[in-house]
DNA sequence: CTTGACACAGAACGGATGTTCGTGTATATT
DNA sequence: AATATACACGAACATCCGTTCTGTGTCAAG
């Protein structure tokens, strides 16, 4: 044989080479044509040649039938799994209603959201569908959380003992943001300071957990006082 | 003039939503009946049409008889430097010296470092060399800073009023962050917790200020309780 | 010398896809 | 009322583009 199988030869380099600077530079792949103009390859039916076997040996992958239908299997992962835009869906505060994160995604609006490292984020939940929360007023002082601050959280009807939620308690119609233990007969939120005492609740009806808190980010610009 | 500048319809939100989730999930970008598809638009002449708006208001470019032809203007920017690597030089702890940053910034270490959207920082301190300390004990309360927060500052001796900082007093030894004012002739540090008094130094020798906060970032895992 | 695997080219076919056009419906403006 | 404008639909058209088929040349093994 020519080529040892699993070793690229000088066409399969030159094409992943196109495909590479042709995607980052354009910002779309290539069509089976202009990879050929680039890689002075004058036969579609050869490019098409070429690039099953890239496909075969994973470099790349291709959606069959489509135009344009193929990407890299290593750089595109990369800058997928790089950056998080999250939605900022509202604000969290002493008696504000949280919007329902479970709307379709007809809300994209570049002016509310955060974009979050994905290395940030705990590993288990760099897949999940998360939401961002923005603090108002100072009532979650408890919670070490300040006014201001952005909360990223996913959504959550139950929780696990060690969990920080945001949970509403109805009776008394505030939210807040707690650590979630659930005790003998009973619930206990935790405040993450200390220095607060905890909550115990009895009835469990009388408190709804909205979701579980991933991450709280704080920009810090200049004093409230 | 078609419509007001920078007001968005809910097509326009939509559309632009279905072709950045439909890039970074499938790698390319979506055909104009794909687009359709996703956004509940039946005719492809509509898309087109909502394609062109965005073209001319710069949220999107388009190249012209070109399958899938499209790209956004804005995550391409955000792939290529909208990331940065900022190293976590040491702890900040009640007890804790502070390693000087401006030392050996060679050593790289994927272990010690965050990675942060430049678009959570704020808008001048994005070209600045930053860097980041982890916070050892639950001595910073009184700044609603928690054991295991990530502190992102900016290195500086000297801070204006109002800006966050990270500072030493010399004769109880304890490093803390506050906020600062210059007053009259004292130095008022204020705890971001309004519940803690503020600390006022009359003598400015025995403070030493280590640099300026410029992000906290907390993330939530389980509880320490 | 065959044989067969491999690399390559060109052309033709047909589906995928962008573009254009005719039409219709609101709503505001004159 | 008449006109203009933004928005919407669907069909027809012209390309774009992936796929497939036929054919050529090379080279090593049988």
């Amino acid at each position: 044989m020519a080529r040892k199988k699993g070793e690229l030869g000088e066409r399969h380099k030159k094409i992943l080479d196109v495909l590479e600077r042709y995607q980052s530079k354009v910002g779309y792949p290539p069509s089976i044509r202009e990879i050929g103009k680039e890689a002075d390859i004058s036969s579609t039916s050869v490019v098409n040649y070429y690039l099953n076997q890239l496909e075969e040996w994973n470099y790349i992958e291709r959606d069959r039938k489509i135009s344009r239908g193929l990407r890299l299997v290593n750089p595109i992962k990369k800058v997928i799994d790089d950056l998080m835009t999250i939605p900022i869906l509202g604000m969290i505060g002493a008696s504000e209603l949280i919007p329902n994160p479970s709307s379709d995604f007809g809300n994209y609006d570049p002016e509310s959201s955060v974009e979050v490292a994905r290395s940030l984020l705990p590993e288990q939940e760099r897949g999940e569908k998360l939401f961002a929360l923005k603090v108002d007023g100072e009532s979650m002082i408890d919670a070490m959380v300040n006014d201001g601050d952005i909360v990223v959280m996913k959504a959550a009807e139950d929780a696990k003992n060690g969990d920080m939620v945001a949970v509403r308690l109805t009776d008394t119609d505030e939210t807040t943001l707690k650590f979630f233990y659930r005790e003998n007969d009973s619930i206990r939120l935790q405040p993450a300071n200390p220095e607060y005492d905890p909550i115990i609740i009895n009835d469990p009806s009388t408190m709804i957990i909205h979701g579980k808190v991933v991450l709280v980010i704080r920009q810090v610009k200049s004093s409230p006082v």
